[in-house]
DNA sequence: CGATGTTTTGATAAGGCTCAACTAAGGTGG
DNA sequence: CCACCTTAGTTGAGCCTTATCAAAACATCG
């Protein structure tokens, strides 16, 4: 798909993690929002630009939301994996929005918030859509404070990256138990509370333990059934 | 209030934190909607009978979100602060909803939420309004996600206390330093992930430092300033 | 008044952080 | 092609935060 393409509505259709919350109606409008598809380099910072709230629909390349605090910690809020919409609740009324960073090379289309909240206010089926996205949002933001709350590192490392294969797998389901995944520890213990140190920890206990192996860009399940068990 | 009357429109323009978020016609939609006032006596969940999804207005009185977990661990989700409105998300798509649970008696209104979501689908307007109380949760939500990320134990305590004085004051502003804050120790660690011991004596550290001084039933804010500084 | 739940305190153990050094893997410029 | 730089991952030692266990002091409520 080249730079100057236009997410159409098949594309949009075809993303299969959220796009089952809109109507087809409702997938066609936010077709025509959105602009072409546009590369990011790695390790820029997706720039704000002149759009108030910008929403971007991620057809390639892994990204992250975070904020900055003054004391110098950083608190990374999710990881965004292709075929994903970001920035959603940011649109429609949130009053700070997270910054954008990417861990690989990205494509994304991008859509003025503003101009979403206005189809919202007129069309119900897109506020339909709108509000089951939310809602699903945020049972599984919900889920994640769970696991930050009752579960040690080892544990909050495992359901992460259980998280992590559910949502890859949803996209483009293959079966395999090797899946695409470029998030450093760095971004995993920012995710989670976590030291770098101690994330690496982790995964070797992971990885001794046969649950699972992280590499560079990418993890093995080795034991799916465990891995369930530790990281429910 | 007798506990037979139904929640007006006027009661429910009143209660501040959410209702901003509707229109006028939306909050006529929801009064319709609402059953009677009733009263849930102290420590009892409140039953889930036979509506799917139910969603509360809480008119008087303290409750909590949780889920409990095999092993014996549980996780609060959230308080649930007088003149709030509960179960909007697990109502929109959520998939399972957390359980209930009293902190002191309540008085409460019930709506279907299947009612709600069937509204929302028909109704721009409920819908427009739905949205943003769901992004705004999310919001909330993320924040308090950081601050499990980021904050040690004594900050969390204050952030957490900070959070509930302002949900306290959105409804009611009296601009004194005391508020009404029925929430266990036991239930603040199972919010923060923390024991209940070191809750404890994170809140003896923090009378200590004449930041805040929380009392059976209610806090009294020492050092705004300071707090606010903590729990940033 | 006992019976239950909540708060408080002490002692000890474990989990996770910090610091510091070292390896491995890409770049980049000469 | 190699020397150098940068970034990510790895490992060890010691310390600090927080959990756990146990028990006492308080409340609240039939």
């Amino acid at each position: 798909m080249h730079a100057a393409d236009r997410p159409n509505l098949g594309w949009i259709a075809s993303q299969g993690r959220w796009t089952g919350f809109f109507s087809n109606a409702a997938l066609e409008q936010i077709a025509s929002l959105a602009g072409p598809l546009v590369e990011v380099g790695t390790r820029s910072v997706v720039p704000d630009g002149a759009m108030r709230q910008p929403v971007y629909l991620v057809a390639e390349g892994w990204g992250y939301a975070y904020h900055d605090f003054p004391d110098g910690r950083r608190y990374v809020v999710d990881v965004h994996v292709p075929g994903e919409i970001v920035g959603v609740a940011a649109a429609c009324g949130s009053r700070r929005a997270p910054r954008l960073g990417t861990l690989t090379p990205m494509t994304v289309a991008r859509l003025d918030g503003a101009e979403l909240c206005r189809l919202q206010a007129s069309s119900a089926d897109m506020a339909a859509g709108l509000c089951r996205l939310l809602a699903v949002e945020q049972t599984e933001l919900t889920e994640q404070m769970g696991s930050l709350v009752r579960h040690t590192a080892y544990e909050r490392v495992a359901a992460l990256l259980l998280r992590l294969y559910r949502r890859v797998e949803k996209r483009t389901p293959t079966g395999r138990t090797v899946f695409a995944c470029p998030v450093s520890q760095q971004v995993i213990g920012d995710m989670l509370g976590l030291s770098v140190v101690h994330v690496n920890r982790s995964l070797r206990r992971l990885a001794d333990d046969r649950i699972l192996h992280k590499r560079a860009s990418d993890v093995e399940i080795l034991d799916a059934a465990a891995l369930r068990r530790i990281g429910a």
